[in-house]
DNA sequence: GTCTATACTGCGATAGAC
DNA sequence: GTCTATCGCAGTATAGAC
């Protein structure tokens, strides 16, 4: 009983990668992580490594994919709402419960792509990712709005992202989500 | 007449190396930027480069240290006020100026900090620009403020950032300082 | 003082043996 | 499924031409 197309393996090397790499993506930077590095940690050698993923991105890229349908669906649910200031605010409140509901990792990856925008940039394995990003935050700035309210718009977005994975900000992180909704409200819902 | 310890060069191409160099940077990022394409557009070889600078991170250094004076200079002048509302207010006031004032390449080096964190914080180079950022940010949230208040402080320095290099942002720069001097003092300024 | 030639190590990636 | 061997390019480093 073989599933064809998804993973049926008889070792979990692959998602041991997986785990090591986001681990040392989120430390170091994408750049500054070597395949030798994971596969060191592994106990296999660099080629091994390649044998699961062909290449260094495409273990980003899984890494990516992860999450990619939740955001997703938040975006098609959105574009399916009226425009307006309802709209604005009822994205912040679903994004924000959404980033709560994600693991650990979650929070990994997003202080990951915060912090190597760069790297995201010209990869190619994130285009996806920063086209959810772009189509939410053209959801949540008016085109006509004065440029401090555009502004307003983008910083709404980033503090949510940045309730979820600041660590010197007090607090238990439910505490800090509610304080970043707060944040993000007043920002984007007015 | 030799100047001791200043730049007393009979060629420009140190000068060379670092506009190529800042342009790569913000570009494509720091690591993915090799000192062969710098050396390149200049017609010299690597071995060149590395004569003017030594190791690849000194380049990068010494494009920061020409804004550390001026945020070092904010800094002091920061901490010899009475904290409270109205030295929030003046900072932003202040580093909005500064920010406004920083040439064309001033504002491509935020925009690098920005996008290239994670190659800023492994990198040494930039420990000193940081710890000034570290600084600023701490005279910009009380620390017994409401976790929302301390995320507020937080983005009030983005906020003036994001305003220096923001490219989708309608109106002109002046209109865009201005709005995120705007956006940052309501959200450090209360 | 400014640069070229050359070489070293480690990187991502590939080919092929077991 | 994992290995060894190898490739070209990266940053770094030294020797020496001019």
């Amino acid at each position: 009983m073989t599933a064809a197309g998804t993973d049926e393996r008889r070792t979990d090397t692959r998602q041991q990668i997986r785990a090591v790499a986001l681990e040392l993506f989120a430390e170091q930077g994408y750049e500054k992580t070597s395949l030798r590095e994971i596969a060191e940690r592994l106990g296999v050698t660099k080629a091994a490594v390649y044998y699961h993923y062909r290449t260094k991105e495409e273990i980003l890229s899984s890494l990516l994919d992860e999450h990619l349908a939740g955001l997703d669906a938040l975006v098609e649910w959105a574009e399916a709402q009226p425009p307006g200031r309802e709209r604005r605010r009822a994205i912040l409140q679903r994004y924000s419960e959404q980033l709560a509901a994600m693991a650990d990792d979650g929070s990994q990856l997003i202080r990951f792509m915060q912090e190597n925008q760069t790297s995201m940039k010209e990869l190619g394995a994130a285009a996806g990712m920063r086209l959810r990003f772009e189509r939410l935050g053209a959801m949540l700035v008016d085109p006509d709005a004065s440029a401090a309210d555009q502004l307003r718009g983008r910083l709404s977005l980033m503090a949510l992202h940045f309730g979820t994975f600041a660590r010197d900000v007090p607090g238990d992180p439910g505490e800090r989500r509610t304080a970043a909704l707060e944040v993000a409200l007043e920002l984007g819902g007015r």
